[in-house]
DNA sequence: ATTTATGTTTACAG
DNA sequence: CCTGTAAACATAAA
């Protein structure tokens, strides 16, 4: 799915386009995506409207005009929003071919119809996305999930360096250092992009062990998870395939990826061995041998 | 209870 | 035919 960046691009792009437009009507032509009652869920959305859009970790969150309730909105894999109207067409998510200048297609699960003729679309291939209204508890469940966000203040060296921690063993926790960053219960926002990025930039393999791991590489480790997402963000994400952004442009990113989908490929830092590719945490993993130890 | 590893969802491309 | 995939849950085992 799209990772922190590109959700954020999404959240930012669609915060100019369709805040308090109102939602004339919501088409669902695949039910399984959405996971409240159907019928509740139209009722919901119909005559309202978006008052504020934000993102946790990869989560979209919509909060209603209307009914105290939020529309929440996860991409998973390779679901796409897609905002058109008749001046703009502003997609983000895994790009698929044919799908923006043919809207809708076979991959449109969702559709809100809003007023002036603008509609926004949810594109998902391989359905693992989802749908789904909850009030403020409900939201509250959801969000008490997610670890640290790595963008904000709370994500200081002193905070990370906790969730290193083992309540169970004094050495610390022992899973690998991909899985690790992969796993939303502690940093959120971080994919396979981004792990592979990071774990390149700050010198570590993806197999080492939590309690292997040095405390000069944890400080370096956290400086970059912060720079790389960073950047990500100004970049407006990474992007593959026909994928745009709200306003017609490619993710800048994809230029700065320096192991991802890069294997058999001079590594750039040390310009002597290929980077490999092997599988970390059930996950395509992408590293050099040689400068990550 | 908590941590860790693995399987499942899914449709398409190559 | 086979494999793999921008994710995250459920479940099992330690």
């Amino acid at each position: 799915m799209p990772e922190l960046p590109e959700v954020e691009t999404i959240v930012r792009d669609l915060n100019k386009k369709i805040l308090n437009k109102k939602i004339k009507n919501v088409e669902v032509r695949l039910e399984k995506i959405v996971k409240s009652p159907v019928d509740d869920f139209i009722k919901i959305m119909k005559n309202n409207s978006f008052s504020e859009i934000r993102r946790r970790a990869k989560l979209l969150i919509f909060k209603l005009s209307k009914g105290d309730k939020y529309l929440l909105i996860h991409l998973k894999m390779t679901g796409q929003l897609i905002y058109k109207d008749k001046n703009n067409i502003v997609a983000g998510g895994h790009g698929q071919k044919n799908d923006v200048n043919d809207l809708p297609n076979k991959y449109s699960h969702v559709i809100f119809h809003l007023e002036d003729k603008a509609d926004l679309f949810f594109n998902d291939l391989r359905q693992f996305g989802l749908v789904k209204i909850v009030d403020q508890e409900g939201l509250d469940t959801y969000l008490s999930n997610f670890g640290i966000e790595p963008l904000e203040k709370e994500f200081s060296l002193k905070a990370f360096k906790e969730l290193f921690k083992n309540t169970r063993c004094p050495g610390g926790k022992k899973t690998n250092i991909k899985a690790f960053l992969l796993d939303q219960k502690f940093v959120v926002g971080i994919g396979n992009i981004y792990a592979d990025e990071t774990l390149f930039e700050s010198k570590i393999s993806p197999n080492r062990r939590l309690n292997t791991l040095t405390d000069e590489e944890i400080k370096k480790l956290h400086k970059v998870i912060i720079s790389i997402l960073d950047k990500a963000v100004k970049a407006r994400g990474t992007t593959f395939n026909n994928y745009v952004d709200a306003d017609g442009n490619k993710g800048g990113f994809i230029k700065y990826l320096k192991v991802y989908q890069k294997e058999g490929k001079k590594c750039t830092r040390c310009k002597d061995v290929e980077i490999k590719k092997i599988k970390v945490a059930g996950r395509g993993t992408r590293y050099c041998e040689k400068c990550q130890k």
